[in-house]
DNA sequence: ATTTTTTTTAATCAAATGATTAAAATATTT
DNA sequence: AAATATTTTAATCATTTGATTAAAAAAAAT
């Protein structure tokens, strides 16, 4: 209450640094396996300050998803819509990106992922940005090479999912792969690194497949 | 203290109405979000009777993963080391049977790996029946093929990782496929029945990719 | 310098939750 | 049928955990 005055350049280190603590350990636990305690030790400051500033560990957590999964699509919706580009080459764009963006930060798959899954009190519904990747260039793009015979399966979406799992579903696996493959993390990172070029090759393969 | 009495038939009913509910509640949500009363409830027992039965959630917890990934691997490595099919025929079945199995039990997926995933306690290490994939048929097979000039990637493990992700991405990420694309359960399952089918083609496709 | 506002904290609360206990109900054995 | 063992439950405990409060410390305004 003694805070929404507005307009009020308050000094914002110390709210930033509660999201980047909660950012940390909700992308690393998930939501119900955090303890707001870890979030506060995680920032080094007290628990109340936490609710002080961000009312509930649910607000918290909102802002925290909201801007991940935003962070998320952005990247998407700006590749899948540019006009200049190829179809191939937002493959390319692709793969490349979300590799290396997912290998900055490898939580966040699986993070965003397992949260949806129950879809609690519509999270996925207010969601935004989510619903134009239907109508991009992308897929207008993919329904032209199917017109033009370049694609076999006729259904954009098998399409996009294709590309999606080929390069985030090794992330998600990750602790499988490290343990059945016997591979540790320099290992890992370079098939990933390794994977940015093969993606669009075996995506390509696969259009032309039937 | 009553129990333990050895080579007793016990009427096993309740212990397995128990384990059918857990198994139910955690993997639609999960450890953390699973509550033992929820589990009770489910169960139509008293909050008691799980602990009378399974001492603690965590122990109960641990025997419905040990079975949820037991039941994942084993067709897996029956698949994998039949030393009568081709790789091409492995790599059919294995995407229809987990097709197949998995639209039975849409959560089995995203459960294994988001529990995995922080790999408390070092679940995974206490696994057992991984080990063997790597030395599968599957894998001299496709160590043949690449010999042969068959296949162009020679990593067999990138092989590998693509039929996984190919097969169970598309589930892992339903919540979110349903939403962009607009997509009901009907035809969700469709397009996963589509896959088993179209898995086959666009791997054969991808082998020769270079 | 004094007052006012903002920031931070220690202490505490209340609800949720995993677990236990002791006794009742039911089944089994004798 | 009586005695014994097993199964089930209601009530309760202790800890964890999200959240609040009131007061101290620090910063900003006057």
């Amino acid at each position: 209450m003694t805070k929404g005055k507005k307009a009020k350049p308050i000094d914002t280190t110390t709210e930033e640094k509660i999201k980047e603590a909660a950012r940390v350990v909700f992308l690393k636990k998930g939501y119900a396996a955090t303890r707001t305690r870890d979030i506060a030790e995680e920032a080094g400051i007290n628990l109340a300050l936490l609710n002080y500033y961000f009312r509930s560990k649910e607000k918290l957590f909102n802002i925290i998803m909201l801007e991940t999964v935003n962070g998320f699509i952005q990247t998407m919706t700006t590749i899948l819509n540019d006009e200049k580009s190829t179809l191939e080459k937002k493959v390319e764009l692709i793969a490349s990106n979300y590799i290396d963006f997912v290998l900055r930060e490898p939580n966040i798959p699986i993070f965003m992922l397992s949260e949806m899954r129950n879809n609690a009190d519509g999270l996925l519904e207010r969601m935004p940005v989510i619903q134009p990747i239907l109508k991009s260039t992308f897929f207008i793009q993919h329904q032209d090479y199917v017109a033009k015979g370049k694609i076999t399966e006729p259904n954009p979406f098998q399409f996009f999912l294709n590309l999606l799992a080929l390069t985030i579903f090794p992330f998600i696996s990750s602790p499988l792969v490290k343990l059945i493959g016997g591979v540790n993390d320099t290992q890992f990172t370079k098939m990933m690194q390794e994977r940015k070029k093969l993606i669009p090759v075996w995506i390509k393969a696969m259009m032309k497949a039937k």
